[in-house]
DNA sequence: CAATAAGGTTTGCATTACAAACCAGTCTGC
DNA sequence: GCAGACTGGTTTGTAATGCAAACCTTATTG
């Protein structure tokens, strides 16, 4: 055992959620996108991605800008600063699961 | 966003519960452990390691069996073939967010 | 033989993920 | 110009879950 457990036991809840952690995945990769982007992307249900987007918007995650596209609603999301560095860390952790593991 | 989402989301949520990532971790390493040493390398309560043990054994992940160390009542656990199979896949699913992500 | 410890399991509670129901504003057919 | 459908979401209700405290049984110790 190679492994420190309290690397694994300590992951970040937030970002851990799979849903979470596509939508972060995503926002890191595309650097801001909109409610219904997301959706598609993501699969997920207006209502559950709707919350998870407020759980990581009150955990200073993500930014949620509400605009307008001309009269028509519009819903900006894009990562923090701490969001970026959460999904980094959380990264590091998945990489240093995989890297002391085998199977 | 090279990333396949469904790949994310359908992550095995019985290995993906850290607690259970970390017993399944340790038992692909050593290869049949007793609780107790679950618990010390674990750092979880009993109930909570006990519940979980259960869980991943209903789930066929794993195989427990009581015996006794003298008189002293003594719970074995070990990966069965279907625990090790659904811990690799696990891991596979880890090293492709890892490899299709960055920061 | 009362108390303490070993080795766990069950119970109770607080949190959460999820979708169904809902809501406000827009556009379309008639 | 208004009934109905659509867009873009939020709130509500519920079942599942993670967690630790309380509990249980047997064994040892003072």
């Amino acid at each position: 055992m190679g492994l420190n457990p309290q690397k694994v036991i300590e992951v970040d809840r937030l970002v851990h959620e799979p849903a979470r952690l596509l939508i972060m995945t995503i926002l890191s990769a595309v650097d801001g996108a909109d409610f219904l982007y997301l959706q598609r992307e993501t699969g997920l249900t207006k209502g559950n991605l709707s919350s998870h987007l407020s759980k990581l918007e009150s955990a200073g995650y993500v930014d949620i800008i509400k605009t307008y596209r001309g009269k028509i609603p519009l819903t900006l999301c894009e990562l923090t600063s701490a969001g970026q560095k959460a999904f980094s860390k959380y990264r590091q952790q998945l990489k240093y699961i995989v890297d002391n593991t085998k199977g």
